[in-house]
DNA sequence: TAAAAATACTCCATAGGTATTTTAT
DNA sequence: ATAAAATACCTATGGAGTATTTTTA
């Protein structure tokens, strides 16, 4: 288990979607897909059940959560104390005009989301 | 950040010395230089003072360590919560010729500290 | 000079991507 | 017909090893 592994466990369990998962996280659907299996393969139990296009967590998703949370805080804590640079948390909302958003938002919020993954980040693009 | 950076340098900073922790880890003493190396560069600080011979942790490392043990135990406990097979935790002690436990022991120990790394283990082989 | 860590390099395992198939809406 | 996840396959990065050099006790 590696905390690669956790944090996109983190991220589709959020979202409860594989691709918005992988779209957040700047990898591909299949690597999303990967990373769960793998952890999936190792836990010896299945973290999603998958019912056509829904997903939803399992038991076991939903113990390994509680897990993958702290955890991730906690590294997030550890960087933080160690190099100074505290990571932040909280909530960002964001309007923004449709064609502004669509072109330069997704790279600058994966590279936000990587930096700063405990805030709970609510873009929503306005049309003029 | 991976689990298995945290791993090589929590074993480094319990034995200050790289060599044993590779052997303990079933590395070889230059992977866990590397392990090192990568912490050390993403966190932009240095973990060890290298004083020729004899290492000490820095006051990063000090840090580190902290959260290292929190995080390897989350994951321990996480897996165990996951898989019903709650990881041990305690101490052991060992005797055995040396013969047979030069022999047998290095495989063995290395497999068993990787599923029971909070298992405080003390072999000790006694000549006959 | 002996013992430990760093370094140089090599190799291969695997993380991640692309393209496609499957499945359910 | 569409949209999402799984699967197959490929590639390249980097993790781990071997061999060597550096360093210091």
């Amino acid at each position: 288990m590696e905390l690669r592994n956790l944090k996109a466990f983190l991220t589709v369990a959020r979202l409860l979607n594989f691709r918005k998962a992988a779209e957040m996280l700047n990898y591909a659907q299949s690597s999303v897909s990967a990373q769960i299996r793998i952890l999936e393969e190792e836990l010896g139990k299945s973290l999603f059940q998958r019912m056509g296009r829904a997903i939803v967590l399992t038991d076991a998703g939903q113990e390994l959560l509680q897990y993958a949370q702290k955890i991730t805080a906690l590294e997030q804590e550890a960087m933080g104390a160690v190099t100074g640079t505290k990571s932040r948390q909280g909530r960002i909302s964001l309007r923004i005009p449709q064609t502004i958003g669509s072109c330069f938002l997704p790279d600058i919020l994966a590279g936000f989301y990587k930096d700063h993954p405990n805030v709970d980040f609510n873009p929503a693009c306005v049309t003029l």
